[in-house]
DNA sequence: TTCAATAATAACGTTGTGTTATATTCGGAC
DNA sequence: GTCCGAATATAACACAACGTTATTATTGAA
């Protein structure tokens, strides 16, 4: 006859309280249910599991041993109560996030480290790269989730575009800092911080100077907005960033003010969409969207 | 609701197997069987076990981390289920001995090697003292099994004793060799080594002497047979010692003969009676008791 | 689209697990 | 020893778990 789960619980429950009626009460379950639980085990074991010693039951060598074991199965089986309850409230799971650089910096930790706060057996990775390679992992369903920009479309992922601000940064102190929004044609004459030039970003930028008839005066290309922040605030320029680097570098050397023209950033939130999105994940795409409200075009 | 072995053992062939069909196969049961216990186990965990790629069943981000668990849990369940096995075959415990320090040296090792040897999940341990030590000891429930003499009755303690015939040894070369059996006549004139005066063993070996109208030539008083045996060895004088410590020092300078009269060392096998006797043990003293017979009186 | 394989559903019998009611056993007091 | 009361065992029953077979619905691949 097979090990039954009950059969371990009651063993367990009069081992510990010498007594049937006593453990009866403890599972909240009747004495004759314990009874026939406790014989048949015992029929299936093939030995006597307790004496009795003035009216106590006391567990026999022999079951000595076996309780030690059945404790460890039914404390796996109380961490697996656990654990599913864990699970189901996204309270428990490991998450792999791939991000942008800038990210990686600026606006993710703290975003992160609230979502975990409230999830204690959550573990979490964060690897920082290119948009190329944050592509790349994705589909190879190396990550969770991955934050990039510029992304177009990939059959192998599902993506949630989300339009940042933008805004213009100067450096403190500037002229232009009295003015109350920015426009290309104010910044004709300034050297302008800008990303890369094969980039998206940088093509839409250049389409808001050219709408207005204006010519960009393009001075340094610097991979992320990060670093466009810091030489601005060196006074090396001005540039045009998300609004999240932005505020994050106002009072740091920068002065931040909108820009005229509705340039967004397109920001993508990537995941794999051959391996079913686990629900941890899911709530923290959604937790890491409400943070970027504030910011949205 | 619960969580059940039945569901817990489905989920871990399904993960494996990749396929319903497959696990029931595997489980021996019939495959709608393993579906309703999926199903059920998915209902109770509160999130999805399984998605479907290709036409196999892969487990969710989620349960691959509760597969971990559940694999603990079903492991141990396969130890408790083998160690059942084995204690009821005999084939695990701990087994504690006391016994008189001539029995640690002369036959015990041999009879317990054997034993422990068809026994691989059985550990045991050996403590050698003098009988009120050991009777103590049993009475006190500090051993499972004792190896004593001279013992007579306790209520805490149950015993079977054995008689073991004794002979008589003398040193190699000596006159009385050329006898086929010794009797005290013949040893009125050479010096005898024996137990303690105090002890049951002598005032039987003085009764053999007196019954036959001689008197005991008391030379040498030595606690255990072995040592009586090393001491005739060394020429120091003729004993009566037990048959299982005089065969053990035949060949060892020591002439082993019968001894004429029929003289019985009484050992005692002992357990405690409040505690109950372990099947392990009751087998050990079956086996002690076996090894025993060659020496019966 | 169709075929073959796989999984889900339905209907049903057996066994496990709970119930209550009642007998039995056991320990302790007299 | 006898008695009482507590603890345990047994009986009879209800319902859920878990297996069965038969059948239907999905799904992947040709």
């Amino acid at each position: 006859m097979a090990v039954r789960l009950r059969q371990l619980q009651a063993f367990r429950e009069v081992a510990r309280l010498g007594s049937m009626t006593a453990a009866a009460e403890q599972l909240k379950i009747s004495q004759p249910a314990v009874s026939r639980l406790l014989s048949s085990f015992g029929d299936s074991v093939g030995f006597a599991l307790f004496s009795r010693l003035g009216g106590r039951l006391i567990p026999t060598q022999e079951s000595r041993y076996l309780l030690a074991e059945v404790e460890r199965l039914l404390d796996s089986l109380e961490h697996i109560e656990e654990l599913t309850q864990d699970l189901t409230n996204r309270k428990a799971g490991h998450l792999r996030i791939a991000c942008l650089s800038g990210f990686a910096a600026v606006h993710l930790p703290g975003v992160l480290a609230r979502f975990l706060a409230e999830r204690p057996h959550v573990t979490a990775a964060v690897e920082p790269d290119r948009p190329e390679r944050i592509l790349e992992w994705i589909i190879q369903d190396q990550y969770n989730c991955g934050i990039t920009d510029g992304f177009t479309s990939h059959p192998a992922v599902e993506s949630q575009t989300i339009d940042i601000r933008t805004v213009c940064i100067l450096p403190a102190g500037h002229p232009l800092a009295s003015h109350a929004e920015i426009w290309p044609g104010d910044l004709a004459q300034e050297r302008v911080i800008h990303t890369r030039r094969d980039g998206l970003f940088y093509q839409e930028l250049n389409e808001c100077f050219a709408a207005q008839g204006v010519t960009m005066n393009s001075w340094i290309e610097a991979r992320q907005f990060s670093t466009a922040c810091l030489l601005v605030a060196e006074g090396a320029g001005v540039s045009v960033v998300s609004a999240l680097d932005g505020h994050c570098y106002a009072d740091k050397g920068v002065v931040v003010r909108p820009f005229g023209p509705k340039l967004a950033h397109h920001l993508s939130i990537l995941h794999p969409t051959h391996t079913p999105i686990s629900l941890l994940t899911i709530d923290f795409i959604e937790a890491f969207i409400a943070s970027l409200e504030p910011f949205r075009a």
